[in-house]
Formats: structure tokens, C-alpha cells, sequence
DNA sequence: CTATAACCATAACAAAACTTTATCATAAAA
DNA sequence: TTTTATGATAAAGTTTTGTTATGGTTATAG
């Protein structure tokens, strides 16, 4: 650790020259700047000037510090400029949620970010749990997820509704749907699958849904964007947040069945309690909620 | 200033998250960590911290500092690595020498910096007195002028001898050259030219020649590797040291004139007497002589 | 060429800054 | 609720830092 106020000094002297001159600079005395200077030199072990006579000539690795503290003295300046700005439009914005949520919002994201060249949004999409580690370690600011917990330590908001369908092949439009019906067809997982299925069908299918064990796992796929795919091909069915459908660019292909016991997960905006946001995340908070909302 | 110590504290009191085992970890007792802190804050006249019971939170700015002591730990463990090295291959030379000189010696440079790509070479044309200036305000570290002064600051030490040539179009070729042919065919001006020209005329054409002012001046380019192609035109002559002439392409155009009282100048190093000069300058003192040398 | 003034280094002392001890209030744990 | 742990604050003690006093050396003036 070197000391500040030893550095400032000779900075101040390669600047003037002069021990004297240096002093009446700095509102000190002489003989406390030759002793900086001498501490300096012991706590680096090196010598910095090259006394001459009266005079003195920077070393080598005198110029070498005198550089070092040139450029640590502008950084301070900017960090002292910049450590109590907090502008709406400035600085990183640290976002989790899941991957439906993700792809969701991310192209607005952009736009937002596109608009303000200043502002950088992180968005990783992860599980509620991962979520709620990364705040509680301060991976991250902000989060969306599906539950709530009793942490006095996490503030939550509701802000949103997703509402779980059951996809079909379109050919099964106005069908009538049996359970026997699914069981045939098989189900197409993916990461949030089981937990979605369950309790859809509990709900709906009371009685004859036991276990999601039940039915043959017809495929398994991890991106959000093609797991529609093999239940357009008519290869299942599946369980997926409603806005996870929307997006889907073949909605001719597919059916969504009715459902007489409608199931949905409120969203809610996480953050820690104790730590206020800075105003960059004022948007996000505010406009989140709209880009998740079903028309 | 920012104390160094109490930036530091913060950074452990961030890492452990902890005031108690902060002061372990430093050796200190807790009150002086608190003290620490409620000074940064002080100085800094902003929160870095928000106090949850006897937990705390990062506020943003917290974090912003945090940031930024990170950083500068980095530099300064860089600074210590690097402020006792003095290597033969890295780090800037800086040296200054007149253009005629830089034309002879900047392949060779290239050609150094090409196998060393840590070592950067700073190559910078100017005048006698420029130079001088330039080292004597620690502008740059060597210079190769063409006079020694009498200085006790600066350093001299001749490494060669640039002989002046009287160059003249090819058609001259094994003629007798009087003065008045000289004053007929005129003269092509560089920038040190009229020095050069007064000296070696006076001496070998003692009597008749009085001023360059007596000579027409048939032309004048500031670019040194353009000088004589005035003088292959058959349009004037010119006074060169010989080593800018070697350099020419088209020699067998030009004609040096021999002359009865050669007039030639010493080069030197010079370099502040009282500042040891880096190893990487090594290379230089030691072979720039031989590139000036005239085969 | 000596005398004088300017300059920097060193040592001893005075002042300031810092750290600790002591104590209190509050929060977590039992 | 009681106990234990934690952090804040104030006052005392210690260390560090800066100043005064002094001396040696180098430049400048007479």
C-alpha cells in the first residue's frame, strides 16, 4: 500500500523541481517533503531521483512512478466525478429471469439500449432459484420469478401473469381431448416441463393424472424457441407459459385445448430490500410488466 | 487525496462482509474499521454502505469505489513488478537527431523493434538545439548532434564524422569545376543548406567565395530523400553530408565534386550527464556509430 | 577568491492522526 | 426473555507525521 499523501509530494516535486518550491507548495516544510521522498524510496526500494549537488534528475524508475501516480490522479477525478452521478440513462443494468421471459423482453431491451449508447442491460435467463442466488450474492440487481418467497432480505412486485397452455398439433382442433388422448400422443419436455405439466394437468385432469411419469417423453428439447417445433410436427403435446406460445411463427400448426380449470404462476420483480436501485433501473421496473402482458 | 489505507479496509470489509473479522484480517480492532468507513464516507460525502441492523449493503456508490480500489490494486502490483525491471528489450527509447541522420539509422531501428516487439523506438527529427532542448526537459533520453557544447549537464561522446560533398549533376563529371560555374548553375536549398554551403565553400574557394547570397537559388525541397533530385536534373548544386547522398538511387546522375580542403563535422551522442540511461538505450550507443560509418 | 545566500539532509521535538480501550445500543440467537 | 454478538461512539494512549533547529554543500555576488 503506498501512501498517498508520499506520492502526491513527489509528484508535486518532478512537477517543480524544487524541494524548497515544493513545500511552499504543498503548506508544508522542506524538510517533509525530502522526508516523503525518502520514504518513498525506502517502502519501494529503488531510488527515484539522482541527487546533484542542489539539484536532482529523475531515475528511471522515478519517471515510472511519476507516470503511475499521473494516471492513478485521473482516475481518482473520475471516479470522484462519477460516484454520485446516477443518470436514468448511464451504466449497467444486471437482469435475470427465466428464458420465456428472456426472449420476450430481450428485443426491447435493445431498442432501449440502441436509444441510450451509454446504457448496457446484462439479461441472463436462469431458474428462480439461480435468480434469487445471484441477487442475494449481488451477481445481479434485478430478477423475475415465478414465486415469492418470505425473505425479509428480497422485496417482491408482482407485475405480470403467465398463464400455462396445453400445445397440440393443430390437428386436433375442435376435437374432443381425452386424457387416454395425451397418453398416446407423449409429451415433449423441456427444462421447466414436468413442473408446468404437473400441475396443469392435476388441475384439469383430476383423477386420471397421476404422475408425469405416466406419459411416454416423446422429446426433450433446451431451446425455448424450437420446443413447438416437434409438437407442430405432431410428434406430442406440451405445457408452456401462454406469451411462450405467442411467439411461436406458426401458430396455424398448433391448438391450444381448452381448459376448465385455468392454471397461471404470477411474475414478480425481485430485488434486494435494503439496496436501493439506481435510477437506470427506474425504466425497467416500470415497463417489464407491459412487455409480459398477453394482449 | 484518498487515504490508501482506509480504501483498502473498505475493500476487505466488502470481500468479508464483516466489520469484526475485518479487523481480524487487518490486525486491527473493529472501532478503527467503523472509523475508516464513516471517513471514506465523509471524505467522499456519499454513503458506501447501507446499515441493516449489523448487516450491511453495498449501496451503488459502495459499489462504484469498490470497483475502482479493484483496479487500482491491479495497477499498482503492475507498478512494483515493473519499476526495479530494466531490460534490454523493453520499454520506450526516445532519441532525436537531425532528418539526414534518421533516413541512415531508421531501417536499422525497424528492424530492432521488429525482433523485440516489447522495445518501441521513438525516432524524432529536429535541429542541434532542438535536440539539446528536448533532452535537457527530459523530452526524450539520447540525441545525436553535430556539435558539443559545453555543457557539465550533458553528456557528449563523438561517435562519427559526416564528411560535406559538393554534389553536382553527372554532366560535370571529370570536368575542372571553377566558381563561376557554381555561381551559373545555382544553388538547391534544403533546410540546413545554407550552414552546410558557407562552410565548405568558404574553405575551398577561399578569395572568391563571399555569401550563399552571391548564388541564385535555383530551388528548395524540405524532404530529405528529395534534395538531390533537383541536382540529377542538372538544375543546381547542393552540400550534403555524404551519407544522405549514399542514399540516393540514382547516383550515377550525381557527380561529387573532390574537393582540396574536405570539411567534415563530428556527431555525438549526447545524453544528460547525470541520468544513467536505461539498458535498452544499450544497443543504441553501441551501434549507431556503425550505421552513420560510410563504407 | 572569499563571503554570502540558497538549498537539501538529518535529528530532535511538537503536533496531528490514528488505534485502541471502554462503553453503549441494538440486533440476532438461545 | 435473556443472552450473546455486533457495530457505533467517546476518550485515552500510541504511532506517525510534520516542524524547528542545525549543519554541510553548492551556487552566486562582491
Amino acid at each position: 500500500m503506498l501512501n498517498n499523501k508520499w506520492l502526491h509530494t513527489f509528484y508535486v516535486l518532478v512537477e517543480v523541481g524544487h524541494f524548497t518550491k515544493t513545500a511552499e507548495k504543498l503548506f508544508m516544510t522542506q524538510p517533509g517533503v525530502s522526508q516523503h521522498i525518502s520514504k518513498l524510496e525506502a517502502q519501494l526500494d529503488v531510488a527515484l531521483i539522482n541527487r546533484i549537488g542542489k539539484s536532482f534528475e529523475l531515475t528511471e524508475a522515478g519517471k515510472t512512478l511519476y507516470d503511475f501516480i499521473k494516471l492513478q490522479k485521473q482516475q481518482e477525478q473520475t471516479l470522484k466525478n462519477s460516484i454520485k452521478e446516477d443518470s436514468e440513462y448511464k451504466g449497467m443494468c444486471s437482469l435475470g429471469c427465466s428464458g420465456a421471459v428472456a426472449t420476450l423482453i430481450y428485443p426491447h431491451l435493445l431498442s432501449r439500449q440502441a436509444q441510450y449508447l451509454d446504457l448496457s442491460i446484462h439479461l441472463q435467463a436462469d431458474s428462480n432459484q439461480g435468480i434469487i442466488d445471484k441477487i442475494t450474492k449481488n451477481k445481479i440487481d434485478l430478477g423475475v420469478v415465478s414465486q415469492q418467497l418470505p425473505s425479509t432480505e428480497l422485496h417482491f412486485e408482482k407485475i405480470a401473469n403467465e398463464s400455462f397452455c396445453l400445445i397440440l398439433p393443430a390437428s386436433y382442433k375442435d376435437k374432443q381431448v381425452s386424457f387416454s388422448e395425451l397418453l398416446r400422443l407423449g409429451f415433449i419436455n423441456h427444462p421447466d416441463g414436468h413442473q408446468y405439466a404437473e400441475r396443469l394437468l392435476t388441475a384439469n385432469f383430476k383423477g386420471e393424472f397421476k404422475s408425469i411419469t405416466q406419459f411416454k417423453q416423446s422429446g426433450f428439447v433446451n431451446q425455448l424457441n424450437q420446443i413447438l417445433l416437434p409438437v407442430a410436427f405432431g410428434l406430442g403435446f406440451t405445457v408452456l407459459p401462454e406469451f411462450a406460445v405467442k411467439q411461436f411463427n406458426e401458430p396455424n400448426k398448433l391448438f391450444t385445448l381448452p381448459l376448465a380449470h385455468p392454471i397461471s404462476d404470477d411474475l414478480y420483480l425481485v430485488h434486494k430490500a435494503n439496496k436501493e436501485l439506481p435510477q437506470r433501473y427506474n425504466w425497467l421496473r416500470l415497463n417489464i410488466g407491459k412487455f409480459l402482458a398477453v394482449s
